[in-house]
DNA sequence: ACACGATCCTGACTGC
DNA sequence: TGCAGTCAGGATCGTG
């Protein structure tokens, strides 16, 4: 589910519980991508959230003694602001109970998510592996280029590699690679700066329009507050396979690149 | 060093 | 209706 646009939708959908104190810590010891254990949130039980910051597709939740909560959804994981008295579901492997009456709910079927107590809020080790931020953080064409240089793997397996730039998923990198009217299968290292300049373009401006949108709904995300997104309905390849391209007409194809379908319009893309 | 496939897990959907 | 097979928004590990 959860590329850059979503983790940054429910990381603004979670306004409402700044400020509040987490007064409990409830969770069954679930094999996430690490074993997840209540006994290691433990020293979050007491504190204050006073922010939230997302890098990448991390989430990580501030609380008031600098330390913080690092979230990733894998696959399928999800954030929920719920009443308390609501009852908890199948899947819902953390609650953070806060003292509104409110709880914070980690949910993910499939388990591929991370959820970890940090005591350093700043950087989490994580984060050291991480290239600039898709959206937010200061990198150029001229870095990409760079970076693709003697890279042979296929531009799209490329641009979901986290350390060249964090953010992109399987959705985002086809859909800003048809924007830029580049081919995914082509070698990284045969990119022009040219192409990297529109490349560059494309990542931001899809991302942004994703983000005003609240991220993309395709069967089940929603936001803290249960809201969908609408970025599904601006897809131009995504999903689209053998449906005429949005610009030139010509049936859009599917293909497999580094074991995830890839979705492009042989026409518009070279 | 690099690129790829297998793997972790559940749920939704398809076809027999 | 039931069952097997396939596919899904991600990241990591081992291998060749």
């Amino acid at each position: 589910m959860p590329e850059l646009p979503e983790v940054e939708t429910i990381r603004r959908s979670l306004v409402s519980v700044e400020g509040a104190r987490i007064t409990r810590v409830q969770g069954r010891c679930v094999q996430l991508r690490q074993p997840l254990t209540t006994e290691d949130l433990r020293p979050a039980l007491g504190q204050r959230i006073v922010g939230s910051s997302r890098r990448g597709k991390y989430l990580l939740l501030h609380l008031l003694d600098g330390a913080g909560l690092l979230f990733h959804f894998g696959m399928s994981g999800t954030l929920l602001v719920r009443a308390q008295a609501e009852p908890r579901r199948e899947h819902d492997h953390l609650v953070l109970e806060l003292e509104q009456g409110t709880s914070l709910v980690f949910h993910d079927p499939r388990r591929f998510g991370l959820v970890r107590f940090v005591a350093n809020a700043e950087e989490p080790s994580e984060f050291a592996q991480l290239g600039p931020d898709a959206w937010c953080d200061p990198y150029d064409a001229e870095y990409l280029f760079a970076q693709s240089r003697h890279r042979r793997l296929a531009v799209k397996a490329w641009l979901m590699d986290q350390r060249v730039i964090a953010g992109l998923g399987n959705i985002y990198a086809s859909e800003a690679l048809f924007r830029a009217g580049i081919r995914p299968g082509r070698q990284a290292r045969r990119l022009s700066r040219s192409e990297c300049a529109r490349l560059h373009w494309a990542i931001r401006t899809t991302l942004a329009e994703a983000i005003t949108a609240g991220g993309s709904s395709i069967s089940d995300f929603l936001d803290a507050q249960g809201r969908p997104g609408y970025f599904q309905h601006r897809f131009q390849v995504y999903e689209r396979e053998r449906q005429p391209c949005l610009h030139c007409g010509s049936p859009i194809r599917r293909r497999v690149l580094a074991g995830r379908s890839t979705y492009y319009c042989p026409r518009c893309q070279q």
